[in-house]
DNA sequence: TACGTTAACGTAACTTTGTATCACTTCGTC
DNA sequence: GACGAAGTGATACAAAGTTACGTTAACGTA
């Protein structure tokens, strides 16, 4: 039982809970989702929250303040997230090659990217489906 | 003394204090400092930025929780905001291209964007320049 | 076993950002 | 003058985020 018996964070619980969800939560939301298992400060989920962002396991959504599972945690270009505005689906979309639209943009402008955001708002395919008329 | 009889609105109050600034400010920034004009509420600057950013003369920049003003209300493109980390300016890039790279990535998707937000942190080209050693 | 260190966690107060409600003023128009 | 619409303010509150500091648990080591 060498590694599970490793006390478990509630870094850890945050991200077991953010990884069963399809939207994004707030840090708030997650406090009173996490109650029951003993999260009780806004502080603390915080925290789990800057290192788990910190470590690319979880990103934050600035147009929602809210945060998400990284879907492969390997990949190193700017991630895309699409936000569904009826259903408030999160996608994260990588391989889109606009990172190296930003790099040839900055290359022009003289600014050095460091971290690009990149949110979508708009319909998610399913609900475009749920609304088409017979 | 036709249209110049017209009493000012704080709203473009709001406008004008944000067109000569080359920094994004808060709501409760903007409060502050139009306070000697006779703005006395937060209440007034939401209600003043929720127009100007309806009509497409002011953005807000998602990641810094503040606005700034529209560079070419005429653009119909998704603007590229550059900000930097260092003086804190923000530049409004348009006629990037990368509007066709999401709508390309959307239709892969299935996705049906309405808005986009494109928000590059980095350092700009004269803060660049000030780091240079000789 | 006792001690010291460190990381994780909690409490509390606070700041910042944003919204809701209701009252009041201004101004054009009938 | 009566009326309605637009603009504004005061108050209260909700939501999001931070800071400072104290406590507890785990762990290595003497």
């Amino acid at each position: 039982m060498a590694e599970s018996s490793k006390r478990k964070t509630h870094a850890e619980r945050v991200f077991e809970h953010l990884r069963h969800q399809t939207k994004a939560l707030s840090a708030y939301q997650i406090l009173d989702d996490l109650r029951d298992q003993g999260v009780t400060a806004a502080t603390t989920v915080y925290r789990a929250l800057d290192q788990l962002v910190a470590s690319g396991r979880v990103h934050r959504i600035e147009s929602l303040n809210a945060f998400t599972v990284c879907a492969d945690p390997r990949h190193t270009e700017t991630p895309v997230f699409e936000i569904c505005k009826e259903c408030g689906d999160v996608t994260e979309r990588v391989g889109t090659g606009l990172t190296e639209n930003i790099a040839i943009l900055s290359r022009r402008s003289g600014f050095q990217p460091e971290h690009s955001v990149i949110e979508i708002r708009g319909r998610c395919g399913a609900c475009r489906a749920d609304a088409q008329p017979v």
